[in-house]
DNA sequence: TGTACATCAGTGAACGCGCGTTCACTGATGTAC
DNA sequence: TGTACATCAGTGAACGCGCGTTCACTGATGTAC
């Protein structure tokens, strides 16, 4: 039954993507590992041959979502990375809200990150820093500085826009927090709103 | 063993603090009732006198934290409600950040909350509500639709900054984004702002 | 190139453990007379 | 007010269950000659 390295390698990435999808979904604890594979294809014990445990993959999920430009996964093509406007739009859509298993990690998960381990926060805090500069790499007409400070502010409503949106069980306020948020998003971008 | 009416209300008052303090810490699920009943100083056994279910119980934390004007929780003594700056500073405090176990619900079980059941997601909407209302009150220098604007937004902007600074592994980081945030939300008072 | 053998990806049963929940029991509280 | 009895808050053992993890096994892949 041993597979050839290419194919356990698509395996392993198999089991990432499915964990990515079901721990933003249910929850990192609340995912158990049985389910993790059978969403992969596969039976619970072949878990160890590709991580050594739990806390491993959720480390390994982070990297890969890193990887993913994560809180726009979402997208079916990530937005023009020449267009501040339609990475917020993206963002704070409703279709972002009702598609947690492929939408921003921060929201997500971001409470469960806060209590992981070491290196898997390390790896999410390069995961925020990089969600920042790619919002600040589209204020280029402020100095670095100011760009870098609007970005934060915009990724902080975002995350948070997102966090009680999905709380909410009133999909009118849901969605008027996110038009809300979109708007004041957007005025970072705007030269004579301060930030 | 059987306890008097009032003894009995105390304990139940003292399981949903427990619960509250927690779960905000752990989490939910990661939170098991032994545990709690033991923090409360009682056995497990007992908690089905004063609940239905773990998810009874979750609901009544829900509650019981909206009665709490949730948010500011961690503060000794709540700031003066006619201080917008005050709230806002005493949120994004590094305090604040350092105690999830009294800190603001929607940053340390938002997105847990979004998975509970449709009667705690409602109560925690209102308790979304609640919060805007409280931070909108303060901005009565504006007309009630634009205060409600801006105070939307700093709300939003205050939990995601909460989110992402207790996700950083880099302290320096997390309170440049708690700063910044800080800064960003105070600018919802200052009229020639736009929001 | 062909053969013999070591490797190891994946299976499925089994491990101990802690979970949420139930239950028989205790004895102080509350109530009916 | 005093007595007899029902109530029920809290205890601690036990329930079945699913968890993360381990392990013996299988057989195709990879490698050494």
């Amino acid at each position: 039954m041993r597979k050839s390295k290419t194919e356990a390698a698509k395996t392993r990435e198999r089991i990432v993507q499915a964990a990515a999808a079901e721990f933003r979904e249910k929850g990192i604890v609340a995912t158990g590992l049985a389910d993790l594979m059978a969403a992969a294809g596969l039976t619970h014990g072949g878990f160890y041959k590709h991580f050594k445990s739990k806390d491993d993959l959720v480390c390994e999920v982070a990297k890969q979502v890193l990887a993913d430009a994560a809180p726009l996964s979402h997208c079916d093509q990530p937005p023009c990375p020449e267009q501040f406007e339609a990475i917020v739009a993206a963002y704070l859509c409703p279709n972002h809200r009702e598609n947690p298993r492929s939408g921003c990690v921060f929201a997500t998960l971001g409470s469960e990150i806060a209590r992981a381990n070491a290196q898997t926060r390390s790896v999410v805090t390069g995961e925020i820093e990089k969600f920042i500069d790619l919002l600040a790499g589209q204020l280029s007409c402020f100095p670095p500085a100011e760009a870098r400070r609007r970005a934060t502010t915009a990724a902080c409503t975002m995350v948070g826009a997102m966090v009680l949106a999905r709380i909410c069980s009133d999909a009118t306020m849901a969605e008027s927090i996110l038009s809300n948020a979109k708007a004041a998003a957007l005025r970072a971008k705007c030269p004579d709103s301060p930030a």
